[in-house]
DNA sequence: ATAAAAACCTGATATAGATTATAATATGGA
DNA sequence: TCCATATTATAATCTATATCAGGTTTTTAT
């Protein structure tokens, strides 16, 4: 199912430079490469469930995982997405927590996953891997708060348009024409799952937003016309 | 307006143990003094504002603050309470952002501030400083998505009872009787911010838990009477 | 290529909780 | 102590959005 080699390394990594191990120096970095195992998943297959265990930190070379919490009546809400460069269940590692959530790949990624015994090991060795983390974790925790004060305070228009500008900030790319396409797929349930709302109304504001040009689609991708409108609809803090 | 001492030391601190500083040795602690200053806050003071500039780190000696974010509305929204042993505007400092929220004292509070500089040097140093940041962080980062989960999937009758068991969690004292009593002071006001209601819906269900016999009130102190009840309508994941 | 299953969309209805209004109580300052 | 202000409380509307129900289109698997 889940295809997986020894080793890859580090040094070649196409997100070398976005990881927490960015500041390391190329013999410290081969000391990691050998101190973990790459996976290949599938989009939908899972690397950890809510409830199990962490044993080590996941750090994704290329590719893109949603982390969800699934409630008792089986309803998914996504709190975070993450893609390469960033690293996964450092959250609940470091809280020597079971996983409070469920981390699910959106597309066909690459990620490896390195041991817990080793990371602590390095994290004493190296001030700069423990830097990032704590910068990953504060970034994270910003976003987190945000969304909490955008639930609070905004209704489901405003965080449709909060939503497409944020996914933007990480995924769009823009175009010639000045507009902007966001490189990540995600299903309308899904969308709806990020602003906590239902993905009926989600599709009625979608729609709203096509008939008012805001954006458009090329099947499932979204493309951003008009970045300003969705500024003043969002109703931003700061 | 606001006391200032220019020396207290760390070694002797109410919550020298609680704190990030807890592994360091005298020596090192006594450094920390030299580089810091105590504030004394009245409650209802600022210690910083939405949209400053963050120069260093704030350190709980004694006390209450609340985190909080202010709408364009001027509504309030509470994403965090800190006390003794926490720190406060971490988040910004490692993501050198200005602040996005405002710290209010909820009590009349001891709080030290420690310079940038300072604070980044001695995590260079010391291992063990980074790590108890990284604990704090991400159980904050773990507190703040477990909220963003509970605004997706629950109505404010389970937020609340969700509400007052996570007060419990910190700030509940056992009595002989086996109620326990919530040691900080909110207004209902407050209270509704911490799970985005509005103030009157609160009120609801407070008068219904009180109704209930959930809980009861001495003054503006809550005493949580029967805790299980409070579990089953709080409808917990895991 | 075709069937089956997801995903998407639209309209009608129901409802949790916001909003508004009004009053009672508590708190703190002169 | 008393007045002013803030906080708590309750009830009556109103509304944003969930839910339900129906259809269409797209994707996936065979």
């Amino acid at each position: 199912m889940r295809q997986s080699k020894k080793s890859t390394d580090c040094e070649s990594c196409s997100s070398k430079e976005k990881g927490v191990f960015c500041d390391l120096e190329k013999s410290d970095l081969e000391e990691v490469s050998d101190n973990k195992v790459t996976n290949f998943y599938k989009k939908g297959q899972t690397l950890f469930f809510q409830g199990n265990p962490p044993f080590g930190l996941y750090c994704i070379g290329e590719g893109k995982v949603k982390v969800s919490k699934i409630g008792n009546d089986g309803k998914e809400s996504i709190v975070r997405v993450a893609s390469d460069g960033d690293v996964l269940g450092h959250r609940s590692l470091f809280t020597e927590q079971y996983y409070t959530a469920t981390a699910t790949a959106l597309e066909d990624s690459r990620i490896c996953f390195i041991d817990k015994k080793f990371i602590m090991k390095a994290m004493q060795k190296h001030p700069s891997l423990s830097f990032n983390l704590i910068s990953r974790l504060s970034r994270d925790l910003g976003s987190a708060e945000q969304k909490v004060a955008s639930l609070f305070q905004k209704n489901v228009r405003e965080r449709l348009a909060e939503l497409i500008l944020v996914l933007k900030e990480s995924y769009g790319v823009s175009n010639e024409d000045g507009s902007f396409t966001l490189n990540i797929k995600l299903t309308r349930e899904e969308m709806a799952s990020m602003i906590g709302t239902a993905s009926e109304t989600l599709i009625r504001f979608m729609s709203e937003f096509k008939d008012d040009g805001l954006i458009t689609q090329q099947g499932k991708t979204i493309i951003i016309l008009d970045e300003e409108a969705l500024v003043d609809l969002a109703n931003l803090t700061y």
